[in-house]
DNA sequence: CGTCTATTTGAATGTACTCAAAAGCGGTGG
DNA sequence: CCACCGCTTTTGAGTACATTCAAATAGACG
């Protein structure tokens, strides 16, 4: 955070105050599909996936979030509808969840907030577009190579199975690819 | 927007008047990068894309828009930044422009703003997440059929290959997908 | 050690791409 | 009015990439 906004010692106490600790287990949820999503979390320890399950059942994953990522089912929390999206757990966590409420005052008494909140939104936004180019004109093999660029710290800690889903390709397609790089 | 907030005839004046209307051509661009982006742009009438080019000099359509959208370099728009993405007209179009200074007026002014925009970027967000998955799990055929139900409009005046691009698929791909499906 | 889950491998199939050429179509100027 | 040009769309043949289904192997955990 303190790379884009300043704060006081003072706010800087006044936002870890508003902060609530969470702990969850491997394969638990933080949210599935219905909850009423009050929160959004920062990723203190641990990984987590966010994924929608379509009318098939088949898994399509929509973010992997680890140290110093935010993850939840963003529109559920900014619209305040209910979720769509199961938000799980890859490994054991510790989270700082931050509720919509806490965040509007947050907005209204430490307007510095809206920037650093902007900012990110912002961020996940070009994220989310630089994916689907990549999803649209990049071959499995390309997409692998920059998710291991770009996400080292993910690559090594999670399931074939789950980075394969994340790029849109099939467990033996990904195992293949790696086979070819080594 | 009457849909989402309900506007006094006077805040309805006000906010008429605080959007400047543009005529461009066929071919024209509203930004191209570089460019400082101040506004964006509501689609009274024509169509415009707007799109990244890579340093090979391949076109990725980002988006497309037709009447009663909201289109530019959103991401300039939001930032600050320098516009990266191109805007182009496919036809002659008429527009009403919306600069930031007067946006973060009117949120001040009318709060109801606020939360008519919001609405409209949380249904942005969403609908580049569900082409996330639309890119990275369906076939180009699937892909096609959805768009043409999710945007009739789109489909019936918009050339082959701008439709190809935009889907991920070669011009000539989506030929033989029009061609099968008849 | 056995069980369950994850990963790898193989063979056949499907989907989309490249490159190249032909056909269609709209506008311009002789 | 027609010939020509440029641009878009279609068609064909060969190739690359990823999938399916099935089976074998490897790992993790109680």
């Amino acid at each position: 955070m303190s790379e884009h906004i300043h704060l006081s010692k003072q706010e800087e106490e006044e936002f870890i105050s508003v902060l609530s600790e969470k702990k969850i287990n491997k394969k638990q949820f933080l949210t599935r599909p219905g909850d009423k999503v009050d929160a959004e979390y920062y990723v203190v320890k641990g990984c987590l996936q966010s994924y929608y399950q379509d009318e098939a059942g088949n898994k399509h994953i929509i973010q992997l979030a680890v140290e110093d990522w935010w993850i939840s089912d963003f529109e559920a929390f900014f619209s305040g509808k209910k979720a769509e999206l199961y938000v799980e757990a890859i490994e054991d966590c510790l989270l700082l969840g931050l509720e919509r409420q806490t965040l509007e005052m947050l907005y209204k008494r430490i307007p510095k907030f809206e920037r650093f909140f902007r900012i990110k939104t912002t961020k996940a936004f070009v994220s989310l577009r630089s994916r689907i180019l990549s999803a649209l004109q990049k071959t499995g093999k390309q997409r692998y190579l920059d998710f291991c660029k770009d996400y080292p710290q993910i690559e090594s800690r999670v399931p074939n199975y789950i980075i394969a889903n994340y790029l849109g390709i099939k467990a033996e397609s990904l195992s293949r690819i790696r086979k070819e790089i080594s």
